[in-house]
DNA sequence: CCCCTCTTCTGGATCGATTCAGTCTGGATC
DNA sequence: GATCCAGACTGAATCGATCCAGAAGAGGGG
């Protein structure tokens, strides 16, 4: 058994508070006596105050919970995710804080219970899907949190990205270029749903919040044009990986009449979109395909997509966190995207 | 102010053994009352046992912490340190445990007090370099932990591979194809050196284990066919970027006689070695690279290098100190590597 | 010489739970 | 009717620190 501070106290023959004052409060104690307590415990084999012990006392511990609403080791393989953890370790590095990952269980209750459970001082909420119930446990909790919801919630502190509109520029783009018959490519469409086309009454229904703000933003451009709704194929890739992407492409050849263009709700499945296509080769290789998120890969596959910062948002929530506004107003970052045209997308082929 | 358990205890008009017992061992009590008590405690919203109070009477958190001895922020711009973590968040999950991620302060002292700090019950460490420090602060504390060292210290818990055999089964590939005169590409290789060519007097010289492990298994290759070591030469590229690595091979445009292959230490260096030979292009693109680690772009690019398996190291590190295996001589788990040959790496261009 | 201030150190209360050895109750057993 | 027992619940001790009001002693000023 590793010696406690009140055995360290005793064998100095001081008061704990003075072994405590020792390592936390060096000027309250003299140097002197200060010294001798630190070599009696390095002597001792103490290894310095109880992380939990202190905590307890403290009432603060030091360390942001991060819940990703979806398994938390798929979170590592989205590079997005990835790149919103590290502007998250950023910010947790300059404050010397800690990161808790936090795996959520699949079913709600246990969910609830890991956020319960988690040893933290607030959360930062990577939401890629539903996330009520979570946010209400946290509240329940008392503890501060940001989002990166779809929608930002009235009063909760939130860091994310006009959604639709961002949506939209790279329809535009599209639209813009000719494309009239179109595929949407989207993780999660409707719950459960399989891979490939898929008949979806009204963007409305769409239960995965970023994906419906997005699908919706794609149809909002083309609606401007003259294509409706239901003109618009909708292909489901459940995983949002490159593989579910490309299987939801190559799905695509049932249909009689395919798409000139793909826009994909990701980065990843436009990739997985391309292999798809590169591999059917001949006449399909001539369709454009568009991402969102510009995440690395993207540039060297010239994939044309909507860039949003992946790393400034990571940033952004944890110092959201760290130093609220005083202004409650100021609780809301909405970061710019661009739309970055690369070769992936192109004008329609004459027919 | 959150209501306590205590307060919750009173409300109802029992003994705080008996809520507790309520949440934690339902089997203490009569389901009734156990009700009564859930009920209540929504009602005052109560929102369960404190996690912190929780674990300093228990004496155990549910959390294992996740050490990099480099900057936190950039591990994750590393791919096969995010497959790592991937594998210990996959072991986690499975376990119900969270993780810790403890950036480390670049100076020793801070980065004690951090490890010291962390409120876990054990560590994966993976080891980017000197750690030594690190290592002893954790034994200090008394705590389980499991290493990706280099070389293993025996009787620590480790996970790993054989370095030097690894690096030196894609050296005699390149050796076999003729390759005589070779530059090594390394981060790290000694400390605070610029980037490119650089003098090393010896192997043993190289500060960081593994860069030197593996430095020495690419010079066994080719000591074996009669090439020595002061004849090969050595490149730096601090940050283990591939920015990095692309400076470093253009540095190599100051040399008379260029090599006609690049080893690297990791993929993400010869993937920046390929794009600068790539831009360089001329004679220069017939330059043979290899990288190691094999993380996912290396397949796209083709790139020619030895294969560890990342999620496989994390996930048994992570068992490895869930589990601790009876026979402590079963703590050091070693992993097959494999060689795989792409298109970087071809036979010597005629003269 | 007394009063006052500073510095240094002390003790007990406290953070919010869990644990374990009991106590009490009602019913089964012989 | 005495004995025993399982089940339900209690209370005090405990986990390992930090906090705060205050005591003791040293030094300074008048």
């Amino acid at each position: 058994m590793k010696p406690t501070l009140r055995a360290v106290a005793e064998a100095v023959g001081v008061s704990r508070s003075t072994v405590s004052n020792a390592y936390s409060r060096p000027d309250q104690l003299s140097t002197e006596l200060r010294r001798r307590i630190l070599d009696t415990a390095r002597q001792m084999g103490y290894p310095g105050p109880d992380p939990t012990a202190r905590s307890l006392r403290r009432g603060f511990v030091g360390a942001v919970g991060v819940l990703f609403t979806s398994r938390l080791s798929y979170a590592f393989t989205d590079p997005f995710a990835v790149r919103f953890l590290t502007g998250i370790a950023e910010a947790a590095e300059r404050h010397g804080s800690s990161l808790l990952l936090v795996p959520l269980p699949a079913d709600p209750a246990g969910a609830g219970k890991a956020v319960e459970n988690a040893a933290v001082d607030g959360f930062c909420v990577y939401c890629a899907g539903d996330e009520e119930g979570i946010l209400d446990t946290i509240r329940g909790r008392g503890l501060p949190f940001v989002t990166t919801a779809a929608r930002p919630r009235a009063g909760d502190r939130w860091v994310g990205i006009d959604e639709r509109a961002a949506a939209r520029s790279v329809a535009e783009h599209l639209a813009g270029l000719g494309h009239r018959r179109v595929a949407l490519l989207g993780d999660d469409v409707l719950s459960d749903a399989a891979t490939g086309p898929l008949r979806v009454a009204d963007v409305a229904d769409v239960p995965h919040p970023t994906t419906r703000e997005r699908l919706a933003g794609f149809a909002d451009a083309f609606a401007a044009v003259g294509v409706a709704w239901p003109e618009l194929t909708i292909l489901s890739a459940p995983g949002n990986t490159r593989a579910a992407g490309a299987a939801a492409v190559r799905a695509l050849d049932a249909l009689a009449e395919p798409p000139t263009a793909v826009l994909a709700c990701s980065d990843v499945l436009a990739l997985g979109a391309l292999d798809a296509l590169a591999a059917a080769g001949g006449p399909r290789r001539a369709i454009s395909v568009t991402g969102f998120d510009d995440i690395a890969e993207a540039a060297t596959a010239g994939l044309t997509t909507v860039r949003q910062p992946g790393e400034e948002k990571g940033r952004s929530a944890a110092e959201l966190l760290f130093d609220p506004p005083a202004d409650a107003s100021a609780g809301q970052i909405l970061l710019p995207t661009t739309l970055v045209v690369r070769t992936s997308s192109g004008p329609l082929p004459r027919s």
